[in-house]
DNA sequence: CGCGACGATAGAAAACGTCTATAGCTAAGG
DNA sequence: CCTTAGCTATAGACGTTTTCTATCGTCGCG
């Protein structure tokens, strides 16, 4: 059964006259006849009745009528949720993001993202970079913003470099001198969040790598509370460069730079499921919209 | 856009698997791979990602997969749909019936068509038998039993002659006589019914055609009225052999037969538009249900 | 009585779908 | 390391189906 035999039903009941609905559908009306016998022949029941003036349904087309309907709604429909799709002018996007992205990039991105695409609907997962990337491979998110990390299974396109940056509480001493070096930060007293994180190994391997031993550590489970920390002048601490953006231009922390030691950072990379072909609708759209932002600018 | 691609695009999501799912279908692999690239190049967007290890939806793919299933579903339910029509196994049947008809004769038809066809719904629309060809040229009722008629755009189907009887009350001096003549009706006091049916027009030209007055006449407008009346012994009456046969045989009313008259009767008829091809389904099942039956012996 | 409108039919040309056979790729196994 | 197995994609031939143009047959209508 074909659904042009189905169209040309539906035409010719609306019309009741094969000419009209062939013409009406750019064919011929032989080819229209021939469609309406071969779905008639394929029901093994006449859907109309021929009469001097046209065709009529009968009660079996009449029957059928409705369901033919229905098939060619629902592929209409079909054609025009892949429309939606295409254009991401409706539909889902499900993004999984490390808490730091998840916090003070992505808010920016998304009202963006919602203000270009109203009717996509938008749903976030955060976890830890490793967790995130279960996720992505258990396909529960379609994207992730992680830190870079490699799988077989997956693909990722870098985003930003996120450099970690000294910062103290205004008016700290560090922050009126011109230079400050590690062995200064040391022997501060040292505030680092999340030892579950990434961020937690990466600092201690750099002071380790450096031979120096932070002082008096003290950890909190978020950036936010580590921020809150160093504003009561309760220590010093490495923080991911876009968390503090917003308190470095309020002036509520200062960034300190340190002389005698390399720069501090990790990449951050969209992540995505190397099998699941070119990127289409939300997801794509939500990749321009990467490819056109800097991510890093936007932070919060 | 042909339905065979839908239902290969189906089977390959159910089973990720383009040489399963054609086996499964009767086809060959290239084949089935044709129909998803020709589907895929209509709709312009890959539904599946070709992996290692087979096909996978892509979220497009997982976007067009409800509607493709609604429209398969659409065309099965179609087809179920015209097969109980055909054996009239669910349907609607909507008959139009003059009054006699609707109330003497249909209900035990019904009682049969019902229990051959449980789940046809059935619907009567009762009138004279001139009103209900009108329903009928409307088509607001497929089928009706009326008395005979003609019309260019109808056919009938003869069913049985419905005779008119003259009733009296058990104990009528008529009931013990062996010969009752036309003028002897004429001096009783007949009673009619429905003086704008066709009943009414064909008694009173019977009367007349014999050069006979009848006596101080009583109208009714409905046979069950004229039966009490007679059986209430205020008149005698003619009146449908369907109406009365319950009554004659419970003797609660007595046939007297007049010698010297013909005997007076109408056809009644089912009649049905010419254009509609065919009887089918519902319709054609209760034809065959009055022609295996016979409408007159089954007036209640 | 012919004209016009309707669907059905015939026959030829074109288009399409399907098949067999095989290529190309990747992952797993000896 | 090479082979094998399992997957989809591709090529080319074949056969059927679809579509077209042209025409017919029928029936109402003026």
């Amino acid at each position: 059964m074909l659904l042009a035999q189905m169209e040309g039903f539906l035409e010719v009941a609306r019309r009741g006259n094969v000419s009209r609905a062939a013409e009406a559908m750019f064919v011929t009306q032989p080819t229209l006849t021939a469609r309406l016998h071969a779905l008639e022949r394929e029901l093994g029941e006449p859907l109309f009745a021929r009469t001097r003036r046209g065709m009529k349904l009968t009660d079996a087309g009449r029957a059928f009528l409705p369901y033919a309907e229905r098939a060619m709604r629902a592929v209409r429909d079909g054609r025009q949720a892949l429309a939606d799709a295409r254009s991401a002018s409706a539909g889902r996007l499900v993004l999984g993001a490390a808490p730091a992205v998840s916090t003070y990039v992505l808010p920016a991105l998304l009202q963006r993202f919602a203000g270009a695409y109203p009717r996509v609907e938008v749903a976030v997962r955060t976890g830890h970079s490793e967790d995130v990337l279960q996720m992505l491979l258990r396909e529960e998110v379609q994207l992730a913003m992680v830190r870079a990390l490699r799988h077989p299974d997956i693909e990722s396109i870098p985003l930003y470099e996120e450099g970690l940056v000294l910062v103290v509480p205004p008016g700290h001493a560090f922050a009126r001198r011109s230079k400050v070096g590690i062995a200064d930060v040391a022997s501060e007293r040292l505030i680092f969040f999340d030892r579950t994180s990434s961020y937690y190994e990466l600092t201690q391997a750099f002071f380790l790598s450096l031979g120096v031993t932070p002082r008096e550590v003290m950890e909190l489970d978020n950036i936010e509370s580590a921020k809150k920390m160093v504003q009561r002048r309760l220590g010093i601490a490495l923080l991911p460069r876009t968390a503090v953006a917003g308190e470095l231009a309020a002036k509520t922390l200062t960034q300190v730079t340190v002389t005698d030691a390399p720069a501090l950072s990790q990449k951050i990379v969209v992540i995505r499921r190397r099998d699941q072909g070119r990127p289409s609708g939300t997801v794509a759209a939500f990749l321009n919209l990467l490819r056109d932002s800097d991510p890093a600018a936007v932070a919060s």
